[in-house]
RNA sequence: GCGCCCGUAGCUCAGUUGGAUAGAGCGCCUGGCUACGAACCAGGAGGUCGGGAGUUCGAAUCUCUCCGGGCGCGCCA
């Protein structure tokens, strides 16, 4: 509906330009709205008020110009200018009921658009380092990521969803030798767990992995192992004696020894965290890792670029990136005085490959505390010949986990954290995914678990799910009493349903196109899920206030056709976040 | 110290490319099941939109400043 109205808006301002206005106004400044009272119509505009300065006209008499050169549609039955130059449409009778069926005849499609043009976009998001399991602020990442590429696709654009592995850093020997000691531990050693490894328990199943691979091959004797090396915390610095006890380790069992521990370990972390998103509904097109690309020159080739454009310099012994001519607020080094390449190296590199791999529109969906990257990742970008906005970063801010009024510690290094597989195991992956989705991205969450498992009325999640059931089992009603829907007769008579529950309805309904390309657009899978609770209102009041199966056979198919316009949007709506829609409850 | 995000009803939060009378859920109060599902609905109370100044026809929304909270500022990953 709304397309049309802009249609002809723009045929109206397009016949004004030159007599009436000086240039053409952007489509951009083009804003058609829902009106909040009905007794302004449903559609209206405040394009008068916008470009009545620009106009030199008074707003009220270049609205009327404006409605005087609207082209006629069988959409609007009337325009009217009102308050101090907006101009408001009144949609004709037939108008939604022809829009309801559309939502018949498209199903599963309706709300799509082409808006996007085919744009290639790449999501990039959880990426998580696989030291761990994945826990519940990751989940949030997800859950937003997947949704976000949902939307996306449905307002077409051509869109690929990626994870990338950080398997390449130091983070990873430390897991390595985490695991080694716990396989050193289960064979009988004695020794204390250094402060800086990964003490959590989840580092067992691996060291037991890694036992029925290798049996006693990797075993050494405690005394060899901690001979010479420096103090732990507290005494001594954590640092220096993880990265000690790596180089023991490798010297003991040899770099082919501490390559098989890593590998073993990465690739049973990988498969934890795969299963777990694929449990959860999320799945990525690509997987990259950081080794395997960082092990292709792909990383020389992104320095080469920049080396070319000529950004780098050289300066006390390392390579440096002049991130400063690019609106970052320092040089930043990429190539170590040791030789050593820089992970932010490695990630403008990672980037680059993004782009050339024909992406034009990157968005990295990261969590919070990665936002002072993403200034020196854009400005490697354009160093490297990449238009300025093609890099979208949306921060996700952090998950706090509530039993009712008590917090739950959180902290991955203690082992003290609740995984996501833990979260969905307990509230279930529906609920996990609306609590997750509900909240606006740059909102802290605090989730509450016994909320998320409640099944009383203060629990939203199945409020939605409620309302597509209860249309479910009114068509079951329907057939219990030998009746059946009457689809082309009930989609003929839906114009003659003016109750204003019924408009009220309708206009929730048909909203629902409007709804994903706002949330498309503004990265706002919460604007969706705060609709479908609306729409889910509504249907719940209309279905208090009058009784859908009545004798009169037009209007029961009638007001069949518009319920069950609404499960179909509610379906839509709710396979786009993730989250079922269940028949009964 | 510098930078980013946030501050809206008792609680949790929508609303922010400036627009018509600032909304929802929960909680509280009052009503509605011999009814196509009460996991529902109707009504009510509840607000200096953190404070102040500015921009203009119009500010929760933009600018400045102050207060309060979160996060980030490595030749770590």
């Amino acid at each position: 509906m709304k397309p049309e109205i802009e249609r002809l808006l723009n045929a109206a301002l397009a016949r004004l330009t030159g007599p009436v206005l000086a240039e053409a106004p952007a489509p951009a400044s083009v804003v058609i709205e829902r009106t909040r009272d009905p007794q302004h119509g449903e559609f209206a505009t405040n394009i008068a008020l916008r470009l009545a300065k620009a106009a030199r006209k008074n707003p009220r008499e270049l609205a009327a110009a404006i409605v005087a050169a609207l082209p006629a549609s069988e959409l609007i039955a009337r325009t009217e200018v009102a308050g101090a130059g907006f101009i408001n449409f009144h949609l004709a009778p037939g108008a939604y009921a022809a829009e309801l069926a559309r939502i018949h005849a498209q199903g599963e499609a309706y709300g799509h658009s082409t808006r996007g043009g085919g744009e290639r976009v790449l999501v990039e998001f959880v990426s998580a380092n696989p030291t761990g399991p994945l826990h519940v602020g990751h989940g949030r990442q997800a859950a937003f990521g997947a949704t976000l590429a949902n939307l996306l696709r449905a307002t077409g654009h051509d869109v690929a969803r990626e994870y990338y592995i950080n398997d390449a850093g130091r983070q990873m020997d430390i897991l390595a030798v985490s695991v080694w000691v716990r396989y050193l531990e289960a064979g009988g050693e004695v020794l204390a767990f250094p402060e800086n490894g990964y003490r959590a328990a989840y580092v067992l199943p691996l060291a037991q992995a890694l036992r029925e691979r290798v049996g006693a091959r990797l075993q050494h004797g405690a005394s060899a192992v901690l001979a010479g090396l420096p103090a732990d915390a507290p005494a001594g610095d954590k640092e220096a004696y993880i990265d000690a006890l790596i180089e023991r380790c490798r010297a003991l069992i040899g770099a082919a020894g501490f390559r098989e521990v890593l590998d073993l370990s990465l690739a049973l972390m990988l498969a934890d965290i795969r299963g777990d998103l694929a449990e959860f509904g999320v799945v990525f097109e690509q997987w990259t890792s950081e080794r395997e690309f960082a092990e292709s020159g792909a990383i020389d080739h992104a320095l080469e670029v920049l080396r070319r454009q000529g950004r780098l310099l050289e300066k006390d012994g390392a390579t440096w990136f002049r991130a400063t001519e690019f609106g970052d607020e320092k040089d930043r080094v990429v190539v170590r005085e040791n030789g050593v390449k820089t992970y932010f190296a490695s990630d403008i590199a990672y980037h680059l490959s993004k782009y050339e791999r024909g992406f034009t529109r990157l968005l990295d969906v990261l969590g919070a505390d990665h936002h002072g990257y993403v200034a020196r990742v854009r400005a490697g970008l354009i160093a490297m010949g990449c238009p300025a906005d093609c890099l979208e970063a949306t921060l996700i801010q952090f998950v706090s986990l509530f039993r009712g009024t008590e917090k739950i510690p959180m902290g991955k290094r203690e082992g003290q954290f609740v995984t996501l597989r833990q979260l969905r195991e307990e509230v279930g992956n529906d609920a996990c995914r609306f609590f997750y989705l509900i909240r606006s991205h740059d909102q802290p969450l605090d989730f509450d678990l016994e909320l998320a498992k409640s099944r009383t009325n203060e629990n939203p999640v199945y409020y939605i799910q409620y309302a597509h059931a209860r249309v479910a089992s009114v068509m079951k009603q329907l057939s219990a009493r030998g009746l059946s829907f009457d689809r082309a007769q009930g989609l003929a008579h839906a114009g003659a349903l003016a109750s204003p529950h019924e408009q009220a309805v309708f206009s929730a309904l048909t909203r629902y196109p409007e709804i994903l390309e706002q949330a498309a657009i503004g990265r706002a899978p919460h604007v969706l899920a705060h609709y479908l609770r609306e729409l889910a209102n509504t249907l719940h009041t209309y279905y208090n206030a009058e009784v859908f199966i009545v004798e009169d056979a037009a209007v029961r198919n009638a007001r069949l056709a518009l319920v069950l316009g609404v499960q179909q949007v509610l379906r839509n709506g709710l396979a786009l976040l993730g989250v079922s829609a269940p028949e009964s409850m």
